[in-house]
DNA sequence: TAGATTGTTAATCGATTAACAATC
DNA sequence: TAGATTGTTAATCGATTAACAATC
């Protein structure tokens, strides 16, 4: 890591590990503010997150001293640093496709909002659907979507489709310039290869998880 | 990996790393599967999973000589393999807690049902919500956890309920002798060092998904 | 045979951990 | 001061990758 005197970061890109475990820090220390912690020590960000509280402070040396010996770290500025770091100090705006259960379980969640995320459009084919609103925002045809995601600069898009519907929304998505799909439907997806697909499956996670359990 | 000359594992436990690559693996295989593939080369699994193909051939020739070279892997046979490695021949009965959008969105899901897994019980403290099925399983008040999760060997629950509920239901489980808990809140959970707590935050792998494709 | 893809080697890099002086 | 916790070092281990002979 190269740093200037000033703390300036002539970044060089973070690795994906360290990107991925700041990500989470971010996320305990949101939520250990919301539960009105002011100090969190090394050894509480890895009881939550399972990551080693040496490694933790390794990670977070790298990019200055943020931390007080004996004390910990001062949570508000904590946040503020990583948020520097990972550049997600901005708003965000992604779009939400399927306005099923799911799209409806992640729209009316509180946890996009709270790191900065808009769900800026909802789509959905279903045309018994179109206009009712789901968290605040009107759902939209597929048809529109090339249109409002270039308007509302939308790089991010969110599959809560069917399997069956996947491939297809996907396309649809890469159509109009998104360049980064969550796919929480179980199907493969084939895209351009400057698509980033993040694919959550809670069952391949189970399985592994079990594996430690029986083992 | 030390192995017999009839391939039957002298298994030492996986590690972390290898574990869930394998869990990761075979997702791919059983929707390629669906698709009517009935062979795969380590380079598409790579091109799904993101995973080098070089290491998935390694992390596979650990375990025995599954593929053909010239040709790949059968996937029905390398299906066969892998659950063999991470012991996931069984059933297992898992329980959900909070049946809101949610809790139906995943109890009405197959991806659970494709892997073995079985919604075996769910619960929400709704009483007007009692009796009523979902995902053709009726819904159990809080109260009958303890007995209707030993009853039925459940080791596993998911969270699918609001923030400020999660701890408590969390605890209930625990009281249980639920192992393993996955949660889809966004709060932190205080748990014993033996319950193995997986939290599921898509805002997070958003950030991070972002952190590289803005840099 | 010719082309494709595995299984494996060898080299490198990042992750992980224990330990502990520094210091709040 | 005494206790706690950071920042950092040093050592180890697993992940990652390119390359290629083996072989289907």
């Amino acid at each position: 890591m190269v740093r200037g005197s000033e703390g300036a970061t002539l970044a060089e890109r973070l690795t994906v590990g360290v990107a991925a475990r700041l990500s989470r820090y971010l996320q305990v220390l949101t939520q250990a503010k919301k539960m009105g912690k002011e100090r969190i020590s090394s050894q509480e960000i890895a009881d939550y997150t399972n990551i080693n509280a040496t490694q933790i402070r390794r990670d977070l040396s790298g990019f200055g001293k943020f931390g007080k010996r004996g004390v910990g770290y001062n949570i508000d500025s904590l946040l503020g640093e990583i948020r520097k770091i990972l550049r997600t100090q901005g708003q965000h705006n992604i779009a939400l496709i399927g306005a099923g259960r799911l799209g409806e379980a992640i729209a009316s969640s509180p946890i996009f909002a709270e790191h900065g995320i808009t769900i800026a459009a909802v789509f959905d084919n279903d045309p018994a659907k179109l206009g009712r609103k789901i968290g605040g925002v009107p759902i939209s045809s597929l048809g529109e979507l090339d249109e409002i995601a270039r308007e509302r600069n939308i790089i991010v898009g969110v599959l809560a489709v069917p399997a069956d519907a996947a491939q297809g929304a996907a396309d649809a998505l890469v159509a109009a310039g998104v360049k980064i799909v969550f796919n929480y439907s179980q199907a493969l997806l084939d895209t351009p290869s400057d698509v980033q697909v993040h694919t959550s499956n809670p069952a391949v996670e189970l399985l592994y998880a079990l594996y430690f359990h029986l083992t």
